[in-house]
DNA sequence: CATGTCACG
DNA sequence: ACGTACGTGACATGA
C-alpha cells in the first residue's frame, strides 16, 4: 500500500493513519493467521507505528534455516534457489552506495512491483518449504515449539534493550586513550621513529624489516604475522612488540567498546538495542548484531570493567544465570560414557577428574598445571582436536600431545566411540544433528579434498554438541518468558550469549528469580546428566557473576 | 572490499 | 609438503 512516497511529483496516496487504524484490528488479532520471511523485522517496523503485531504463524526464513543451516536465506537467494525465480532486488529498486535513494523516493509504480512481488515470492516459499519440514517430524517439532515460539522472545529482548553507564564508558575511553598515549610514546622510542600502531602493515616493517626480528609465522596471505600469539614469542627478547600488544589490547576496548557502545545508544529509549540472528550460525546458535552483546569483553581485568557498564534500572537489579560446562555435559549424555557421567553426576569438578584420569592420579593430587591440561583437552574435544592442535595449544612435542590424546581414549571409551561414529555417520549421511533432532548437513565431508574435508569432520564432532546446547537455551529462554508472563512478573530477559540468560529484574521480585530461573533453565530436558545452572544477581552485569 | 586482528562462548 | 580446534561480529587499515 502507497502510504509515504514524497519525491517530487508523486501521486496521491493512502492517509498512513487511516490505513493504520483499519488494519489495526486484524494485524493485533492473533486469530488471523500471518506468513512473513524474518517477521521480527515487520514486527519492529509496525511497532514503531503502535501496532502489535499477532498471529504469526508461519516464517520461511525460519524453515529454510532449519531445513539448510548452511545455505543462505534471504530472499533472493531462496527464490532462486527454490522456485527458480530471479527477484527484484532491493539494491535494483533503491540503488546502492551513496546513490542509494530512501524507499519513500521510489516511484509508486516500482514500489508496487518489488512489494508485490515480495508477498507472491514469501507465499510461494512457503508452500515449498513447509511442507519439507513437515515432512521431517522432529525439524517440525522443532519449528512449531521452538524457532517460532522464540520470535516473540528475541522481538522482546531487542525491544527492551540494554541501559548503559555512559558515564562509566566515557571515563574508561578517557583512561584507555592515555595508557594508548603513554604506550605509543614509548613505542615510537624503541622503533626510533613514528609508526601508526593500528597498522599490523607499518608495524610488521618496523619489526621484521627495520629491527630485523624473525617472524614467527605468516598470514594466510604469506606475510609475516603480527598477532597476538606471534608478538608475545618476539616479547620473551624484545620489548616493542610487548608495548604493540598492550596497546592493541587497549585499542581495541576503546574502538569496539567504550567508544562504540554510547554512540549506538537508541536516543529515544537511552538504551542499545541488538539485533539477533535467529537463522546465521550453521549450529543453531544465535548471533547478535549492531551492537553485538556476545562478545563483550570478560577474560582481562581492564576488559572487565566495560561489563559495569551494563547496568539495570532504578529499583532492578541485572541476575545472570549460565550453565555449568554445558558442551561436555552433552557429550556426555550423547556419548553416555560411563566415566564421564559418573563424574557429572558426583557433581566433581569435571577438569580436575579428567586430570585425575589421565595421569593416574587421585583427584585431591592433581595440581594447577595438570588440570590445566586436562581442561584444554576438553575443550579440544569438543572442536574435534587433533594432536597437531593440542600440541600447539599446550606448547608440546605432537608425539606428547598424541600420548595424553591416547590415555584420555583410554579412560573415556565412551567418548572414542562416539568421535569415530560422528565421523562415519557424518560421512554416510552427508549430515549430522542434536539431540532434538537439527541438522547440519555438511557438503564437504565427501566432496572436499583433504584439508576441507578433514575441517568438516571436526565440524560434525562439534555440531551436536554446540548445537545441543544451543537448543536448550532457546528452550530455556521460551520457558523464563512464559514463566514471568504467566506470573505477571517485570522482570525481563535483556541478553544471551549462548549459554547464559540475563535478566533485568525489579528487586521486589528478585528472590524468585534467583530461586526459579535456575530451575526452569535446568528443566528444559532430561539429560543423562544433570543440568546445573550458576546464577547471580549484581547492579551491574559483572557483579552479576 | 579484502585483510589482519581480536572480542566472546 | 602443507595446514590443522568449533562457532560468531566488528574494528582499522589500505588498496
Amino acid at each position: 500500500m502507497p502510504l509515504a512516497h514524497n519525491y517530487a511529483g508523486a501521486p496521491q496516496q493512502l492517509d498512513r493513519a487511516a490505513v493504520l487504524k483499519r488494519m489495526k484490528p486484524w494485524l493485533e488479532d492473533a486469530g488471523r493467521a500471518k506468513l512473513g520471511q524474518n517477521a521480527k523485522y515487520d514486527t519492529h517496523i509496525l511497532a514503531n507505528y503502535g501496532v502489535r503485531l499477532a498471529g504469526v504463524a508461519h516464517d520461511t526464513l525460519l524453515q529454510s534455516y532449519l531445513l539448510e543451516s548452511h545455505q543462505r536465506h534471504d530472499m533472493d537467494s531462496l527464490a532462486e534457489r527454490h522456485l527458480g525465480v530471479k527477484t527484484i532486488t532491493y539494491d535494483e529498486v533503491t540503488g546502492k552506495g551513496a546513490s542509494r535513494i530512501s524507499f519513500e523516493q521510489v516511484a509508486v509504480e516500482r514500489a508496487t512491483e518489488y512489494a508485490a512481488e515480495d508477498a507472491d515470492v514469501t507465499l510461494q516459499l512457503h508452500q515449498a518449504l513447509y511442507p519439507r519440514v513437515e515432512a521431517d517430524e522432529k525439524l517440525a517439532r522443532i519449528y512449531r515449539e521452538m524457532e517460532m515460539p522464540l520470535v516473540t522472545v528475541l522481538f522482546s529482548m531487542e525491544r527492551h534493550g540494554v541501559l548503559l553507564d555512559t558515564g562509566l564508558l566515557r571515563d574508561l575511553s578517557r583512561e584507555f586513550g592515555e595508557k594508548m598515549g603513554e604506550i605509543e610514546k614509548k613505542a615510537f622510542d624503541q622503533a626510533g621513529q613514528p609508526f601508526n600502531l593500528n597498522s599490523p602493515k607499518q608495524i610488521q616493517e618496523i619489526l621484521f624489516e627495520k629491527q630485523g626480528l624473525k617472524p614467527v609465522k605468516k598470514t594466510p596471505s604469506g606475510q609475516p604475522s603480527t598477532d597476538e600469539e606471534s608478538l608475545a614469542e618476539l616479547a620473551l627478547d624484545h620489548p616493542l612488540p610487548k608495548l604493540i600488544l598492550d596497546y592493541r589490547g587497549l585499542a581495541k576496548l576503546k574502538s569496539t567498546y567504550t567508544d562504540k557502545l554510547p554512540e549506538m545508544l537508541n536516543p529515544k529509549t537511552g538504551r542499545v538495542h541488538t539485533t539477533y540472528g535467529q537463522a546465521v550460525a550453521v549450529t543453531g546458535r544465535l548471533a547478535s548484531n549492531d551492537p553485538n552483546l556476545q562478545n563483550i569483553p570478560i577474560r582481562t581485568t581492564e576488559g572487565r570493567r566495560i561489563r559495569e557498564a551494563f547496568i539495570a534500572a532504578p529499583g532492578c537489579k541485572i541476575v545472570s544465570a549460565d550453565y555449568s560446562q554445558i558442551e561436555l555435559r552433552i557429550m556426555a549424555h550423547i556419548s553416555r560414557d560411563a566415566g564421564l557421567l559418573k563424574a557429572f553426576a558426583a557433581g566433581e569438578d569435571i577438569h580436575r577428574a579428567t586430570a585425575a584420569e589421565i595421569f593416574g592420579l587421585d583427584p585431591k593430587d592433581v595440581d594447577a598445571e595438570k588440570r590445566r591440561y586436562a581442561k584444554v583437552i576438553n575443550f579440544g574435544l569438543i572442536y574435534g582436536m587433533s594432536a597437531f592442535g593440542l600440541a600447539r595449544q599446550l606448547g608440546l612435542e605432537r608425539s606428547a600431545a598424541q600420548q595424553y590424546m591416547d590415555r584420555y581414549f583410554m579412560r573415556y571409551p565412551g567418548v572414542a566411540d562416539y568421535m569415530k561414529r560422528t565421523r562415519e555417520e557424518a560421512r554416510e549421511r552427508g549430515y549430522v544433528e542434536t539431540v532434538l533432532g537439527r541438522r547440519l548437513w555438511l557438503p564437504e565431508i565427501r566432496g572436499g579434498n583433504g584439508p576441507r574435508r578433514q575441517g568438516a569432520e571436526r565440524a560434525a564432532i562439534n555440531a551436536p554438541m554446540q548445537g545441543t546446547a544451543a537448543d536448550l537455551i532457546k528452550m530455556a529462554m521460551i520457558a523464563v518468558d512464559r514463566w514471568l508472563a504467566e506470573k505477571r512478573m517485570k522482570s525481563r530477559l535483556i541478553m544471551q550469549v549462548h549459554d547464559e540468560l540475563v535478566l533485568e529484574v525489579p528487586e521486589p521480585e528478585l528472590e524468585a528469580v534467583k530461586r526459579d530461573l535456575p530451575k526452569l533453565m535446568g528443566g528444559v530436558a532430561e539429560l543423562a546428566v544433570p543440568l546445573v545452572v550458576d546464577v547471580g544477581a549484581g547492579p551491574n552485569w559483572d557483579r552479576a557473576h
